[in-house]
DNA sequence: ATGAAAGCGCTAACAA
DNA sequence: TTGTTAGCGCTTTCAT
């Protein structure tokens, strides 16, 4: 069933049918009517491909992840979602595993005007190639930014948050603090090593570069980081990891060679994932507004979608610390 | 840059060009060579949505999730990507919310020949409309099956995989064993149920009905069917959840209630996510190969989209009993 | 080995 | 208010 059928039965010519399907104004109610009646008795759906063909609109965009398996992504897709829903898009989400040519194979959907616009998370396309596509397609980061980038995005302060937490160890007096994290010198990474570089010169603790430990993100990184850290002589009474699945490894080593996290050695994680609330000791974290991330993200794209030329904008929406049972509360 | 604009760059008419997009061996080497450096000097990428009309083929296949928020699924979609790259599919992700507008709406993608086919978890469409869907339309089910739906599907054997521990259990000398699940009248959920009733009935052992509770999966709802279930004067010794939250918020109460996991009552779970292994006590489980079902559903679409009326096959992959701590391991 | 032309389903400019 | 027609980018049949 196509459009050119309908018209058939309907007796009128393709371009009323056509009308009909979007709305237009300039047909008669009778008509109309008729029409609807015969696309709705042959349950007729326009197809897309035709339409996108000829429109060069797909009311569709995508979503870039790095990975499926990072349970901090599903919420800000439901945000994404349920804004894009709203505004008449549907979502598509697909995963790169930070590998260039399937980043690169999904990015292409924009040129071909599969998708409309894509909200990218952590890829691996350097900050040229990455202003260029936002001049030409509307593209937007969320949580993650490719420094040098002219391009819009929503993000946490990932420095201040790390600062804060810092600032806060510091303040009640500890003395050595550690910090794990990750090695990919990606900006939120770069961005929360500088927080905590920042709170010890803010506070006039000096700072000793062997208790920053970085490599990767799993938990067993977390756990090896502690080893590492707790070899020397001076060793740590808090420690600031950059994830979750850091600040899990480290307790479960810490707990493994009898130390008392929570009042020993204080831990805390960064994203509050789920895991964070069951575990023993429950882990405190830095918690983003992931729902609302999401939203932000849509919100970002859909100015672009309208005006490819609309002002870059950069949006730092506010996080929290969240205390629990590995800080002593 | 579109075909048109390089066969006029070529010299070539778009017929030769198309050819040698699509490798057909008409076409004299000196031509092709000739077009492929053209192709090459203006990064020319075919345009998939003009093929797509023309072909009525997409090369992309739609993974239609309940929802985002569990951690189960990425694992599986791992395997469908991967597999789905290997011969030459991009994969999409769309996520329903159990909402059967959504659902449509994105099965319609389908029709439009907008994606080859559709591999789907858990949805709210009837027998008949899957069964009619997959006359049509490549169409898989993984982990979850429409009850009397005539469709390839891969589960694992839910019914024996609730049996085995539950028989497990009575073997051990459990004579009180009680049962918490969700109440969506889904083929896993009645499944399992049926595998936890019929241990008993092989076994001899007495069933008491009320130590069967259903409600929702969240892990609240864990803990409150243990308030439920240990309110009355025969308190079981082996609680069997149906999934891995209600086990962990089980748990939890047990624990609240100064229970002892693992020693008084032994708690079993479902699906073997990470947040298992992590809690404390860490979560015996049943776990499914979840990368193997990702493989062999497209697999199993993969066979479904070079023949339509291949016959629908119902694959069972095998599970896997993990015992942890909270069932005294 | 190559080209001309039709047509996939749709929208939109122009005509009536 | 309605219809005619061109064309979005591509593949494929039929000629040559």
């Amino acid at each position: 069933m196509n459009i050119k059928k309908i018209a058939e039965i309907c007796g009128y010519s393709v371009a009323t049918v056509s009308r009909v399907i979007n709305d237009d104004s300039r047909v008669a109610a009778s008509t109309r009517k008729k029409v609807l009646s015969v696309i709705d008795k042959y349950n007729f759906v326009p197809n897309i491909t035709g339409r996108s063909l000829r429109t060069q609109k797909s009311n569709r965009i995508l979503v870039l992840l790095p990975t499926m398996a990072n349970q901090f992504y599903t919420t800000i897709i439901q945000g994404i979602e349920d804004t894009a829903d709203e505004h008449g898009y549907a979502t598509l989400v697909a995963v790169s595993n930070l590998e260039e040519s399937k980043e690169l194979k999904y990015l292409h959907m924009l040129r071909m005007n599969h998708v409309d616009g894509c909200i990218s998370f952590f890829n691996t396309l350097d900050a040229d190639y990455i202003t260029q596509l936002s001049k030409k397609y509307p593209f937007v980061q969320c949580c993650e930014l490719t420094i040098g980038a002219e391009v819009s995005h929503v993000v946490i302060d990932n420095e201040k948050a790390i600062y804060d937490v810092t600032s806060e160890f510091i303040e009640n007096n500890h003395k050595t603090i550690a910090f794990i994290s990750g090695n990919y010198y990606k900006y939120s990474e770069i961005s929360r090593e500088s927080g905590f570089i920042k709170a010890h010169l803010d506070h006039n603790l000096k700072l000793d570069k062997s208790l920053i430990v970085k490599s990767f993100y799993r938990y067993t990184d977390g756990a090896e980081a502690v080893k590492k850290i707790f070899s020397r002589d001076k060793t740590p009474t808090a420690i600031v990891c950059a994830s979750d699945s850091l600040a899990l490894g480290a307790i479960s080593e810490l707990k493994r060679m009898e130390i008392n996290v929570g009042e020993e050695v204080m831990v805390i994680g960064f994203d509050d994932t789920s895991i964070t609330e069951f575990y023993k000791p429950s882990i405190s974290s830095v918690s983003q507004p992931r729902y609302e991330l999401g939203k932000e993200a849509f919100d970002l794209i859909f100015q672009k979608l309208n005006n490819i030329d609309a002002t870059n904008k950069k949006v730092i929406l506010p996080h929290r610390i969240i205390h629990r049972e590995s800080t002593g509360y």
